[in-house]
DNA sequence: CGGTGGGCTGAACGAGTGTTCAGTGTCGCG
DNA sequence: CGCGACACTGAACACTCGTTCAGCCCACCG
């Protein structure tokens, strides 16, 4: 069952999109390099050619996966408009990753080991996660909180709790987490959330 | 670097134990029967004897996760008290996994995965979750909104979070996430979230 | 034209995998 | 005591793994 990739790559792209969705799919440990190189039509050989070896496609996956997730991000860093950040501060992670299953669960994957390019991707996170919080605080938008360490994290645990489980979602919705509508309606009741909590005031 | 274990333990046990946290720091596919006899201070051709095959002895890890999970969460089910359950809300989680970093890890793989055992895992926690907001909603202690079906998602994220991302809280807090203060001071932080959310009222 | 170099291959290697198997020791029961 | 049942072992099996290597093809350059 080899992945249909596009023909007019080169061999060495065509590896490593193939190798990008089965390390997303399966993991790297549970991923030879005959699968691999089946799935872009070349032979186990021309891989270690190009990329060294296995710890080297692992690298250049990595990579090329952080220079993806950086474009989009910088996209989105250019929007200063605090109401604008704390409307999509929900949605901000899932606009990049949202239309990408495949990075989804490489994400997903990559986020579990401490590797040095999860560990970074992470980091990144945060600190936007963290820059966009110190926006709103600028702004007045921010309830004064006794212990403000924390924030950063509810905000990134919201937003990417919905990538981490997508599996957990898309069985209890009986459907696809990452349609555009149950996004839409997800990201509201994010910021619903964000606004009010969820308990009544005494 | 064998492990060490109990000698007071049956063989069979001090297999699944090895095999737990061995699966738990690496992964079931990184793990060979060897390493885990090894750290069982037995052999190979043992571990097929009690578990079948390497796919049995999987299972019966699982098995006895769950087991342990459910036995846990069976000790925090009979508190009923609404102002506890809200009290304890972003705690629940963590009071059973506080103290095992083992079982955090483990949980950390097996929730990426869609195995029975962890499907059933993961569908446990939502439907507790559920509950324990069925039971906030009766005595009013719930803020109504548009949308509810979010709401037992939000809770979850929030409970799961620092567990799933442990490793990035390691790094940016400088210190153990499931430090008995930092889970009281996260614990305390969450509360106040799920109580007021994060914005300035208008 | 010959030669050079890089993309590319199949076959092979050694290491490690899960699993099988014949056989050893050691209990408890009739 | 004898005997079956059981826990347990080392050696071997077939297989897959990542990696190596000699050699093929073909575009490009002098």
């Amino acid at each position: 069952m080899a992945a249909v990739l596009p023909d007019d790559l080169t061999a060495r792209a065509r590896i490593r999109e193939a190798a990008f969705r089965r390390f997303a799919a399966q993991g790297v440990a549970a991923t030879s390099l005959r699968t691999i190189a089946e799935d872009a039509g070349t032979s186990a050989a021309l891989v270690v050619h190009h990329f060294g070896s296995k710890d080297g496609l692992v690298r250049a996956v990595d990579d090329a996966a952080v220079a993806r997730f950086r474009t989009g991000l910088e996209a989105i860093g250019t929007d200063t408009n605090p109401e604008t950040v704390a409307a999509s501060f929900g949605a901000v992670f899932e606009r990049i990753i949202g239309g990408d299953p495949v990075m989804r669960a490489y994400l997903r994957r990559a986020l579990l080991q401490d590797e040095p390019a999860s560990t970074a991707l992470l980091d990144e996170m945060l600190e936007v996660t963290r820059v966009g919080l110190a926006m709103l605080d600028e702004s007045g938008g921010l309830r004064p909180v006794a212990d403000d360490r924390w924030r950063p994290f509810q905000v990134l645990f919201i937003a990417l709790g919905s990538m981490l489980l997508e599996p957990l979602l898309q069985r209890a919705l009986g459907g696809h987490a990452y349609d555009p509508d149950v996004l839409h309606d997800r990201s509201a009741a994010n910021l619903d959330f964000f606004a009010h909590g969820l308990l009544q005031d005494p």
